[in-house]
DNA sequence: GTGAAAGCGCTAACAA
DNA sequence: TTGTTAGCGCTTTCAC
């Protein structure tokens, strides 16, 4: 099998490469009858311009990695849509790559990614210090945070109102007559984490609530550890009159957690969830949570993205931040409060 | 800010590019001297080398091309992780594209990855009839098909045992009594469709049960088309005993309306479905289902991948069919035959 | 309007 | 063991 390119087209067609390359990307002005000549033995020989040579003299490759912390989750999932829904008119691809929290894994990806010369980076960072920054804009690549920002450095962002939304959370709870919430919370290390917490926290401090070190629970985003957790509350006897799940998967194991254990949500343990489960409908009761828009947020990357791209000029860099929609289910029961 | 290229990291260490070059891939002798030194200046400089360079020469990327029908589909999303989990410790990258079933869309993926030079693709076709195999072959991409199968070609491939596993759910309906047994199917074009049609017809014939036109319904794999196709059945008050459901999603679309119309499952009507729905552990009642296993399926495309990339010789390409585990949930009633 | 030729950053054959 | 150089396939400047 011989490999055509365009020394091969501008061969048959009787011209120059340069002419070819001209035709192909309509970019300087041709005779018709070249042109004609040209697209025949385009068509004929089947021929493919060489991508990677293209971006070897551009410079760019239409390439854009989208690096979450867990790729399973239904969260990234949607926001990698929204992202993919806005690049890929442009005609960019994207790489998906999934850290699982590990900021180890995180650094490996990236300097895969450098080497592969994505133009752009959407990146969910696992820790709020994010060395990596400065690499990534030596090496020209355009970056935007998403879901969770930096401590310090300024970088463009989309993020949600955490702080708001966890307070709101657990202000509901309150005032549902909940004095004892485990909080069920992410990787510390990252904003959104930090971010629920400190709602939580000053919800419980505007309502007069103790905050119980024991209802704080590490659950690391995940299913499984969630599920632990639960478990482990369970068999302390330390059971909280309701759980406040810190996102979807951590909701998941939560709840099933309880089903196993034969705890009736809302009767025996209430339950909300910063962030809407998979099949949320189909559940049985409705749990309340706060619905965040994942695709949006993979849409306004998208678009920053493209701006950044286009205008070579350093814009200023924005941060973005979704509100999110509460949804109440039947998942919290009303406690009498003892006056 | 200026380029770091091999250039500039041979003028520091004092050596030429060819022996940088060396130092990096570490594939001819250097002397213990000159690669401290280049490695040293490797660090100050901060270098990445320029993969896009690398791939012009070597004729590789280390991309791959996961082309699916649909990217929000949990199961190509765990088919997706499979794939990664093979070849991510290999150093591949995977750039995911969604067809939603459109051959044109499909058509459009395949000319980009080609142009981007991925060294091979896994592909979920949306047409057995699949033209574009032999560009790609010519075009030197490895490709191995998934999920759904051609009707002619030969091409390495992983699919579930569609067949069986559809007789199997039918035969359950049947043994259970039910006679009129609606068919939500996916698009006939794909392979997976047009054999879980089959098995579906097999086990009619097998149970002498007339197979009959007004329940064979088009769902396309679609939640909405599922959605509208049970109200349709709902408002022609020609609701079956039971609907078997031809994918996960679009069971999700089945419940959902049964729900949305109070019909109670199984009371009202019984339901299966091939392949497992999110959280199905988490609803109720429990759907009798067909549990496949992309996650191995993807495992399995990935290692078929990685053997054809490292031996170049032609193998015999290989059919890989996955059985499926059959889970018996609460969702279908047990009717009493009338004799 | 068209062709010749340089060069993107890297690697590998050949020389030394 | 190390350096020189050609060339991967394309685009684009410069000349005609």
């Amino acid at each position: 099998m011989k490999k055509i390119t365009v020394k091969e087209v501008a061969n048959i067609a009787g011209v120059s490469t340069a002419t070819v390359s001209r035709v192909l990307n309509n970019n300087y002005p041709v005779s018709d009858d070249v042109k004609t000549r040209v697209l025949e033995a385009v068509k004929n020989l089947n021929y493919t311009p060489n991508g990677i040579a293209r971006s070897l003299k551009s410079n760019r490759t239409n390439l854009i990695g989208v690096v979450v912390a867990d790729i399973s989750n239904s969260f990234f999932m949607n926001l990698g849509k929204g992202v993919e829904d806005v690049l890929e008119k442009e005609d960019y691809n994207l790489i998906f790559c999934s850290t699982n929290e590990s900021a180890i894994k995180e650094q490996k990806i990236l300097n895969v990614l450098i080497e592969k010369k994505v133009d752009a980076l959407i990146i969910s960072v696992c820790d709020s210090n994010f060395p990596m920054l400065e690499t990534l804009m030596a090496n020209d690549i355009k970056v935007v945070l998403i879901d969770r920002k930096l401590t310090s450095a300024h970088a463009d962002c989309i993020v949600n109102d955490n702080f708001s939304g966890s307070f709101l959370l657990t202000d509901y709870l309150l005032k549902k007559g909940h004095t004892q919430i485990a909080l069920l919370h992410g990787n510390l290390s990252t904003s959104t984490a930090q971010e629920r917490l400190d709602g939580y926290k000053s919800a419980l401090n505007k309502g007069n609530v103790p905050l119980q070190e024991k209802y704080l629970l590490d659950g690391n985003y995940s299913r499984q550890r969630a599920y632990k957790e639960v478990e482990k509350l369970i068999q302390s006897g330390n059971l909280p009159t309701a759980i406040y799940c810190g996102n979807n998967v951590m909701a998941e194991g939560v709840i099933k957690a309880l089903k196993d254990y034969k705890l009736d949500i809302p009767q025996d343990v209430s339950v909300v969830s910063f962030g809407m489960i998979d099949n949320q409908e189909l559940i049985e009761p409705r749990i309340t949570c706060l619905n965040q828009n994942p695709f949006l947020m993979g849409q306004k990357a998208g678009e920053i993205i493209l701006r950044k791209i286009s205008s070579n000029e350093d814009l200023m860099s924005k941060e973005v931040v979704l509100c999110n929609e509460f949804i109440e289910g039947e998942s919290v029961k009303q406690i009498n409060l003892v006056k």
